[in-house]
DNA sequence: ACCTGAACACCGTTCAAGT
DNA sequence: ACCTGAACACCGTTCAAGT
């Protein structure tokens, strides 16, 4: 029934290379050698490169079934899911990205979906508005994550703004930060507020009622 | 001065082969083969892989300069700008997935930078938060991009949700939903709307006052 | 200035063969 | 059941050589 006995070191393998030098650096060979074996060995264990991606992505949706909680209020802890599930998002990038590049990324959907339909229904969101809520929520938190990684990485090329910007601008403080480097957390933050407030006042609503 | 004649003609080819057959398709050799010529010709005009994808990167950031605006109010316009980026974004899904996988995704603010800088200033909104608001949408609009390409391709994978739902669940109503596909549209809009309620109201207090 | 073929150093994957 | 080496069909890129 379960998969035979040696798939699992080297899927630790695996995401342990991608970790260290990131997913274009890894090939079937390079994991061979360093698990002190033939190429052909590992597709006998997990299968080729395909299978190995997904069986990767299926980890990290496991792993995406525990994240932490808190929070008094419904809203804050659907506010706290989020947070959660982006900072994993965050540390698992390369998975992330392979994710993305697979085309699995609605399936990051999943793992926590019923926690945010519970959360919702307290507040007595149900039916398609739930839904449509729910997915804006992780919409935002996963495409979030998955622009910030690429975002990061890409800001060591763009040392050089051709500053488009005229000096005739009068706005000088804007143009000071949008030439200062992102701050994708606070990015993250304002835009999560901002689909929250609906929540929260209804919440409010809810007490006064 | 200027680029080698044989450079456009190529680039042209490119972006044409990638429309058609997707990015993982293409190859410099199949390119050589399409325009009857040998593979290292091609290096000779438009450089390697690198450069051709840059290339045609900065050709996508060109096209984005002159995207169409309407709306009688600076959030409408707003509005609307965001609408025109995003419908050029998912006509180009190929590029835009190119310009994600080399981290070039946010040199996609730019081009609309000002216009957005220009409305928001009409607003009364001007510098740090003006910069915060539109890098907010400007997030908005080019992640939920991205993540659509690859939702939508993924789509196909997934004809078997192994349904995590209880029957138990009471909301039968938001199960359907989840279950049927995402109408990212409508994600879309609920966020966009969530980012611009605060302008809005900004707007009609300055109509009061 | 432009285009070529040959060659290099890689890939992922298959498959018959070993134990 | 597990692991191997050889081989196949690809890549991107370089470079000396042609015109």
């Amino acid at each position: 029934m379960t998969e035979s006995v040696g798939a699992v070191p080297i899927l630790d393998a695996a995401a342990r290379l991608i970790e260290l030098d990131g997913v274009d650096a890894f090939t079937m060979r390079r994991l061979a050698q360093e698990l002190g074996v033939a190429v052909t060995s590992i597709y006998w264990h997990v299968g080729g490169r395909d299978k190995l991606f997904d069986s990767l992505v299926e980890r990290l949706l496991n792993e995406m079934a525990h994240l932490p909680v808190e929070g008094a209020t419904a809203v804050d802890r659907i506010a706290s899911l989020a947070r959660s599930q982006r900072k994993m998002l965050i540390d698992r990038q390369h998975l992330l990205a392979i994710a993305h590049e697979r085309d699995r990324t609605p399936k990051l959907f999943l793992p926590i979906q019923q926690r945010l339909a519970a959360e919702l229904a307290q507040l007595g969101i149900i039916g398609a508005d739930a839904a449509l809520v729910l997915r804006a929520v992780q919409m935002h938190v996963i495409s979030s994550a998955v622009m910030q990684f690429s975002a990061v990485r890409g800001a060591k090329h763009e040392e050089e703004d051709p500053s488009l910007w005229t000096d005739a601008w009068p706005d000088r403080e804007l143009v000071a930060a949008l030439q200062s480097p992102t701050d994708y957390d606070a990015v993250f933050e304002y835009g999560l507020n901002a689909l929250l407030a609906p929540l929260r006042a209804r919440a409010d609503e809810g007490a006064d009622g």
